[in-house]
DNA sequence: TGGTACCAAGCAAGCGTTCGGTCAAGAGCG
DNA sequence: CGCTCTTGACCGAACGCTTGCTTGGTACCA
């Protein structure tokens, strides 16, 4: 049953169970108690891996967020198109989002939470980042006459965005995959829903 | 500066004064002691008016989804046509949200939370309604041509809902007005951002 | 023998909620 | 009019419970 992991490896075996936990529930209304029930031990041995919970969190939110990050840029340097760019960053994106789920159900529910800690401060300059990386390539986009000239490119990209972000949330049934999903949110952003 | 108010109003005062911090911090995150120092009372005091805080959110959400599936009732009554039946849905659900900020905030993030109580099994029934709405009116548009055949609708309803819900999330910055971010999501909805 | 991983117990703070009491504004009545 | 009696709105203080976190101790393995 128990199989003796190696040293390291406890430890981030606890953060996956507490991601787990924190991509279901959210990060606030998720206890030291259930992660702890999760990994069979008892509340107050967590704090011998990790010194409070926001640390937990906070593992979490900056591995998804570094990653996130690495994709933006490959994007945007590998292509001089900027709707394959677009594509490229909504795959990217798609790709990160599947594999950090913890994290965005984190930034969706607790942002609030997080946001106003300097320990997550982080969290701003990232998502500034990201905001100059959509604004960028929509902006290039029209000025090829590739989008339409009256996009607004601050609403579109928070429009944009908060879509791809979307999809995360759809715990309850896993009724797409992710590539019907990508399809779908692509045809609809090019192409809208008209024949 | 205190004007005395009728007897019934009073009650309505202290849910519209909830329902402003429900629509900023969430309902789990909001404690009855914030709520009764915003009335300028205690918090033992607000037990008075209701049995329970989880009664303070039963009105919110209820008044809210009573007045969405009007509008989605409505909608689809007076349109023969679907995509003029959608553009119907769109904005009635645009003027709700802006003034049931603090229902959707509530569904967003406390989602989980409610829908697991009998006591609100009424939001499920009610978000069964406005997906078929969604659904029937998608499905209309593929058979009158309108629509592209190959739209998975039920994909496309999910990611339209929330994409139509998500603006009333964007409290930070009052950058775009209604009519503004109905225009932005009607264009690319209809057309994509392709020029 | 020393360090790692854990348990058992508990603390302070905060949560929603309860409860006895106060007090001003009317209603009823002689 | 003056006197009770009632009532709605609130206070002050507490209750039981849950939260994140701490502490002292112990089994085990190298």
């Amino acid at each position: 049953m128990t199989q003796s992991k190696s040293p390291s490896e406890r430890r981030a075996h606890l953060v996956q169970l507490a991601g787990d936990l924190f991509a279901e529930k959210g990060f606030r209304a998720t206890t030291v108690r259930e992660i702890a029930d999760a990994a069979g031990i008892l509340s107050g041995s967590l704090y011998h891996h990790f010194d409070s919970k926001e640390s937990i969190g906070d593992e979490i939110l900056s591995a998804f967020l570094e990653d996130v990050l690495t994709g933006y840029r490959e994007a945007v340097r590998d292509t001089a198109d900027p709707r394959t760019a677009i594509e490229q960053i909504v795959r990217s994106s798609t790709a990160n989002l599947s594999r950090h789920r913890a994290a965005l159900t984190m930034l969706q529910n607790d942002w609030n939470y997080f946001s106003g800690q300097p320990r997550f401060a982080y969290l701003r300059t990232a998502m500034k980042e990201i905001e100059q990386t959509w604004i960028e390539q929509l902006e290039r986009g029209k000025q090829t006459g590739q989008f339409r000239a009256d996009l607004d490119t601050r609403l579109t990209y928070r429009l944009l965005r908060d879509i791809l972000w979307l999809p995360t949330s759809w715990r309850s049934s896993a009724t797409w995959s992710t590539d019907q999903i990508i399809e779908g949110l692509l045809r609809l952003l090019f192409d809208g829903i008209r024949a």
